[in-house]
RNA sequence: GGGCUCGUAGUGAAGAGGCCUAUCACGCCUCCCUGUCACGGAGGAGAUCGCCGGUUCGAAUCCGGUCGGGCCCGCCA
């Protein structure tokens, strides 16, 4: 019988059996120390010369090395516990060892703070596992996945398996292909969601769908993002024709799983929804971390007729100027400012005009080119006081709001504004249906087009297809995004049509997408749903800042499993039997 | 594809033209130690400073290239 270590306290006099990892040694020649390590905590065993097989085998123990041993539990004379561990109280008398195997020092340290870099923990990522931390992590991520899935088997919805073998998809990310065998020059994809699935079991009759979905995507990774595949929690609800159901059936878990899991702060219990416009407007961002107050404030009448020629000329063109105040922000160093241009200059601005509020002076290398009352003007609409600086873009607005947007959330961070133990949840709705897309000079979907747009076919006809608002939402979480969904076109005269405005015919919907528009031709009901990415919302709540943390065996920054050493080369049979031949 | 940045014993850091025959901590090895828990003590091994080239009397240090990591832009319906 075995005992864990956190029960080792609970069996004072009792002889146990412990197995675990070797935590430290403390030799002290005429007695020995061993801290042995489960999952569940440390004990502190000890080996006296009497044991003498015990004692001569446990002088040859070194970190790491697995046993067994069993003993007798000892509560520690007084002076002697440590109040620093879990089982500090008690001590196990050890009277057999079993070394079950052996360890050679280890590559990195998992002790201590001093931790070695990811790319070495990635590498021996079974090793970095055993760090408490980690196997933490673990833990909370299971449990994390245990409330969603009780929350929502108690709601009714029905957990499906889709596809992981599906088919290529002509919009969106770039695909991971599979070469088909029985099929030669045909290929499988992994599905990049398993949106079409979904959509098609709400024809099926599947009222409620839930899916904890693998999604594959071949795009390049960031700190926030997975490379290569990541997971979803993937739903979908029948016969709801709009989004507010969809936001109000999943808010109650979100808002769980912040509070009661998390163990974080709220910081609004009804969560707001602003429309992707004006959170552009107020924000620069299409998700805003609401933590923090320091919005975008529009100056472009005020300064209209401003003498100040980059200003004039910017609102003449078409162009307009805002502004952020940041407050405490005089105590910035010249080269701190230039930090932030180059931020400012990375988003696409061309330098980084500022007002510094100080001593009821305004101190700027601009402040000449504005009068008074023009001054008077910003510092009253941006309430900008003695210590603050006032930052300004001027440009054509998409390019202003993404730089103030930027700066926004780059000055908060320098300032501490994001409170780690608070959680700001929004919804942001009414995305545009369609971009333009400056590069390809075209006429582009801006988020999904199996959604509906606002207001149905009627809408579709607008003079100005940029108009065109789709019944789409995603939720934010402290500036991410952690979840998209839709109000789902269920029509197939909508999708030809939605397809239509950007040149697309209809045998080209109906080749791609002829799966959806056979079903919806046999009585689909209205379909709405969203899908939270749940590696990154995880993320968020256990306070990470990357996602990679969070994930037991996640690639590198390269796509490369450098543990598993994949991707790699296959035989040349494996190919020649897919009709596959690499070139290089 | 592009920008920024980092590569120094097994690990984490210091060194920023000569003080380097490269420093420190942890780890490793040998020996001593019966109450430690970051045990202690004595000793020891371990680094051609990512790689290639250049500048210089002299390069870990400066320059160019290259490889690898990280962050960001593009991309991510």
């Amino acid at each position: 019988m075995r005992t864990l270590v956190k029960e080792t306290t609970e069996q004072v006099d009792q002889t146990v059996t412990v197995k675990g990892w070797v935590n430290s040694r403390r030799d002290h020649g005429g007695l020995i120390f061993i801290d042995v390590r489960d999952h569940t905590g440390v004990a502190q065993l000890v080996f006296h010369p009497e044991a003498d097989e015990a004692f001569k085998l446990a002088e040859q123990l070194r970190d790491e090395f697995v046993i067994k041993v069993t003993g007798e539990v000892k509560e520690r004379d007084e002076g002697l516990k440590n109040p620093n561990i879990a089982t500090g109280e008690i001590e196990v008398v050890v009277q057999e060892l079993v070394v079950l195997n052996r360890s050679e020092a280890l590559p990195i340290q998992i002790q201590g703070e001093a931790m070695a870099n990811e790319d070495l923990r990635l590498r021996y990522r079974y090793l970095d596992l055993r760090r408490p931390k980690m196997q933490d992590m673990l833990k909370r991520r299971a449990g994390c996945f245990r409330e969603i899935r009780s929350f929502l088997e108690t709601h009714d919805f029905i957990e499906v398996t889709t596809p992981i073998l599906a088919n290529s998809s002509p919009e969106g990310a770039r695909d991971f292909l599979i070469p088909s065998r029985i099929h030669p020059g045909k290929f499988y994809a992994l599905p990049q969601a398993p949106q079409q699935f979904k959509q098609l079991l709400m024809v099926g009759g599947v009222p409620r769908y839930y899916q904890l979905a693998a999604c594959f995507r071949d795009e390049d990774p960031r700190a926030d993002r997975l490379y290569g595949e990541f997971y979803q929690l993937d739903l979908e609800m029948s016969f709801v024709d709009d989004g507010e159901e969809v936001r109000s059936t999943i808010e109650p878990l979100i808002k769980q799983l912040v509070t009661d899991f998390a163990g974080k702060k709220l910081l609004n219990e009804d969560i707001p929804r602003i429309s992707y416009k004006d959170a552009m407007e107020r924000f620069g961002s299409d998700k805003p971390d609401l933590r923090f107050g320091m919005e975008l404030v529009e100056l472009s009448d005020e300064l209209a007729n401003t003498e100040f020629g980059v200003f004039a000329n910017t609102i003449k063109g078409g162009g307009c100027v805002k502004a952020i105040c940041v407050k405490g922000a005089s105590s910035l160093s010249r080269s701190q400012i230039d930090q932030f241009t180059e931020v400012a200059k990375v988003e696409g601005a061309g330098g980084l005009a500022y007002l510094t509020f100080e001593a009821g002076e305004i101190k700027s290398p601009i402040a000449k080119f504005l009068k008074p009352e023009e001054l008077k003007t910003i510092q009253e609409k941006t309430a900008a006081s003695d210590g603050d600086i006032v930052f300004f873009g001027a440009d054509k607005r998409l390019v202003v709001n993404k730089v103030l947007g930027r700066l926004r959330s780059e000055f908060a961070k320098h300032f501490n504004l994001k409170d780690p133990n608070v959680i700001a949840l929004a919804w942001i709705v009414d995305f545009p249906f369609y971009e333009w897309d400056d590069k390809a000079n075209k006429l582009d979907f801006g988020h999904n087009p199996f959604s509906m747009p606002k207001g149905g076919v009627e809408a579709l006809e607008a003079e100005d297809k940029l108009n065109i608002v789709a019944d789409q939402y995603d939720m934010v979480m402290n500036g991410y995004e952690i979840c998209s969904g839709a109000v789902r076109n269920h029509n197939p005269d909508v999708m030809y049509q939605v397809f239509g405005a950007l040149g697309y015919d209809r045998e080209y919907v109906y080749a791609k997408f002829g799966a959806m528009i056979n079903a919806f031709k046999y009585g689909a009901p209205p379909h709405a749903g969203c899908a939270f990415g749940i590696d990154r919302m995880f993320m968020e709540l256990v306070g990470e800042d990357n996602i990679r943390e969070v994930v037991a065996f996640p690639k590198n920054g390269s796509g490369v499993d450098t543990m598993m050493n994949s991707p790699s080369n296959v035989e040349d049979v494996q190919l020649k039997e897919l009709n596959i031949k690499a070139t290089n």
